[in-house]
RNA sequence: GGAGGAGUGGCCGAGUGGUCGAUGGCGCAGCACUGGAAAUGCUGUGUAGGGCAACUUACCGUGGGUUCGAAUCCCACCUCCUCCGCCA
């Protein structure tokens, strides 16, 4: 969330970055006037309240003095005491909603973003950094897509998934089920050695949680909720795993801190009718490795570039053609201050398919969490800086693999890192 | 699900109605001692909001209540621990 302060103190700088995501979408005036009204609140709540606290202090005087409880002093403070006390009942509560009307707003305010990401108002705006292995974008023109191979080798199931669940669901079988679980040891393993530390995470989390990252108020029909214990189902491990750390207070020795996890992630695609509705690309469950970061706000930049990397090196280790975006200011997530999308060749789209997402979240979802470090030595308390990306998204691994990996006589290529993992070179 | 116990500042831990935001220890910072360090001694050190200086308010799991006054009493809830029950 954004800092009350900085919306005070800058309201133009804090409008007109807002309005980089979109014109007239964010407007910033209701909370300043509530803001106002709750701060004239506040100063003649406190007044009062330091008389209430005086009252207390004289009569405990007069009663360790052995004063006669029935002392006319006494009970006149008394009853000053019960008059402050109805007036304090009565602003007390105007105070609480204020507070409570402001923050419900400010949590709808997506976060700023940096000053070096690239203007503009939507995907087609992007820009596209780097592309990385061209030469192994497959020639053969016959290629089927992932789905139908798929189908054909009989490692994928979609129509069963269907009857059990509903649509945008797969189940996978036999060699797909092994490939899945190889995909995720490999992808695991690689983080691990890049200096992650694995976690394994609840899938289902409380409100909070979804608060802290982003999910809610404001996207609550993308989300599976359990109504009747107020948990939900991950939409990544980023909620999670972020999660660990709300409402600490870490010493800096600590940062930074990398983790990885491997979860199933749930998405209801609210809004996604009759998009990609073929295939692994847009399921309501799918697996992802996620990466999640913890750092100083000194580095949280030079960590954002080495995520990318830490993303990008599972994608070069598979030998999957790939580009590297950086998303404009109309198309960066609600949380996000800056965002890198990877996009692997889809050679049955012919066009590249985003398969990671890495942002940089700066103080956002700290100051939601109430996520801090300590800096030794050094007074007070600082936000950390979160950052989360893809490493990488199982299933659109797997098409990704299905497809760039497909030979002409219908077998599928296992790519060279995976063998050890699978136990076989083809499928 | 049943019975009992507990939740206090970065951490540990005292405090059961009255100048308690809270004794003490650890940690941390400064100073002294030292060639330097360790050890030791002294001093300082919670977080958040408002004025943004003096000052002031809130916070002792959360939310209510009693009282002039609550960390301390009452009610509800949450979490953790122990035992019992059930169970992958």
């Amino acid at each position: 969330m954004l800092d009350i302060r900085q919306i005070r103190e800058q309201p133009e700088l804090v409008q007109t970055k807002l309005d980089l995501r979109g014109a007239d979408v964010y407007d910033i005036q209701p909370i300043l006037a509530l803001d106002k009204q709750q701060r004239e609140l506040e100063s003649n709540r406190s007044q009062l309240q330091a008389r209430s606290n005086e009252i207390g202090k004289l009569v405990g005087q007069k009663m360790a003095a052995k004063t006669a409880p029935t002392d006319p002093e006494i009970l006149a403070l008394k009853a000053e005491g019960n008059t402050v006390k109805a007036t304090l009942s009565e602003l007390e509560p105007a105070e609480r909603e204020l507070k409570t009307q402001i923050l419900a707003l400010i949590l709808q305010l997506p976060n700023l973003p940096s000053d070096n990401t690239p203007v503009g108002k939507g995907e087609e705006e992007n820009v596209e950094l780097r592309k990385w292995g061209d030469e192994y974008i497959p020639t053969n023109p016959e290629i089927l897509p992932h789905w139908e191979i798929g189908e054909k080798l009989g490692i994928l199931n979609f129509e069963s998934s269907a009857k059990l669940a509903q649509s945008r669901f797969v189940t996978l079988i036999g060699a797909g089920a092994a490939l899945e679980r190889a995909l995720i040891s490999f992808m695991l393993d690689r983080q691990i050695a890049a200096g992650y530390t694995e976690v394994s995470p609840p899938i289902l989390v409380n409100t909070a949680s979804m608060t802290a990252t982003g999910q809610l108020p404001k996207f609550a029909e993308d989300g599976f909720k359990c109504a009747e214990d107020d948990l939900w189902l991950i939409p990544t491990a980023e909620v999670p795993v972020t999660n660990l750390y709300r409402e600490q207070i870490l010493t800096s020795e600590r940062l930074p801190i990398h983790h990885c996890a491997y979860t199933p992630c749930f998405r209801r695609e609210a809004g996604s009718a009759g998009r990609d509705t073929r295939g692994l690309i847009r399921l309501h469950q799918f697996n992802k490795i996620e990466l999640v970061k913890f750092v100083h706000p000194d580095t949280s930049e030079q960590e954002h570039e080495t995520l990318v990397m830490n993303a990008e090196a599972i994608l070069q280790a598979l030998k999957l053609p790939y580009r590297v975006l950086e998303l404009c200011t109309g198309d960066i997530g609600f949380s996000a201050a800056k965002c890198y999308d990877l996009e692997v060749w889809l050679p049955s789209a012919g066009k590249y398919r985003e398969i990671s997402s890495c942002s940089n979240f700066r103080d956002f979802q700290a100051r939601r969490g109430d996520i801090r470090f300590k800096e030794t030595g050094k007074k007070g308390t600082q936000f950390i800086h979160t950052l989360n990306g893809s490493g990488l998204a199982i299933g659109r691994t797997m098409a990704a693999i299905l497809e760039n990996y497909q030979q002409p006589d219908g077998t599928i290529q296992i790519p060279e890192v995976l063998q050890s993992y699978l136990g076989r070179t083809v499928l």
